[in-house]
DNA sequence: TATTGTTATACTCTATAACTATA
DNA sequence: TATAGTTATAGAGTATAACAATA
């Protein structure tokens, strides 16, 4: 006689990742990047996935616009995090590379993203962790996928 | 004969929620929230929970400083989305509100999260869905007691 | 004297517009 | 002529320092 089990639709879980996401944020805003300002941090992100990508293609993925991606990199690359290479094929165009001291910033900037994180979960029950972990799974592989589409149809239109 | 299963340390669960956090930031970086900008956005944010708080109290949580903070109160105020009142108590102390307007606004950019959300959870699996929820769940509880405690000790240390 | 909030200053971020060089 | 990138300009965000008013 018991009910059946919730349905879970999408939008109830679209509430509470929305609110998971604005807590997230609440724990990481503490978090310092120096040198990296919190609008050149999506930069490295971006040219990590996208090595030798041009400028243009920068400020479209990131959602701003040509001059200010390009202050933006003139900033990474006086830090030596970012590098302007001239293309072989085209001479206005630029690609632009991460360096490993770039690199290695990310990794120390993850690093300790993921040590507030392992902080949190360990005080998680290991059952609750692991639920969460395959749910992620899946939300980072839809994600991607959306992305990659978005990405697509952008080129297509532009 | 089949080996235990594996056991979702901490560790592994953080490192895939900071890429879950990178992808759905690139995902939402595209929705616009004008007329308020990135920087307000958390202004609301810490007004909605903290009703009245001070704009010293304001600074301290969003982890800026006190100049910063009255800045994005005067835009905020401009709009018509926040107010300054004087506190009864004390005649240098400033108590800050969410309009009406604001708590509008607020939840007109929850929808729009939200709705990009559930577009992208419609494509995932009920079952995924579910699980990814209960973890959420934790997830939330968990951050949320942490936020709380780190309140706490600053107002102790302060 | 310590605290709350604001203003002063200097630098970064952002977008639009104007410009240079290349295709 | 159209496109890639930069520079020019103006307004917003940020932090440190200096300041006014209050405790």
């Amino acid at each position: 006689m018991t009910s059946s089990p919730p349905p879970h639709e999408p939008d109830e879980v679209a509430r509470l990742t929305a609110r998971a996401a604005e807590l997230l944020e609440a724990v990481w805003g503490q978090t310092p990047t120096a040198p990296v300002s919190p609008s050149q941090l999506p930069v490295l992100f971006v040219l990590e996935h996208n090595e030798g990508i041009n400028l243009r293609t920068l400020a479209d993925t990131l959602g701003s616009t040509p001059p200010s991606a390009s202050r933006l990199c003139d900033r990474l690359q006086a830090v030596g995090f970012l590098e302007r290479a001239p293309s072989p094929n085209s001479r206005r165009e630029v690609h632009l590379y991460l360096t490993k001291p770039g690199r290695a910033f990310l990794a120390e900037v993850r690093a300790r993203r993921e040590r507030e994180l392992t902080a949190l979960f360990a005080r998680m029950p290991a059952h609750k962790r692991s639920v969460l972990l395959e749910g992620l799974e899946a939300f980072c592989w839809t994600a991607a996928a959306r992305i990659h589409e978005d990405q697509s149809s952008d080129s297509r239109s532009a």
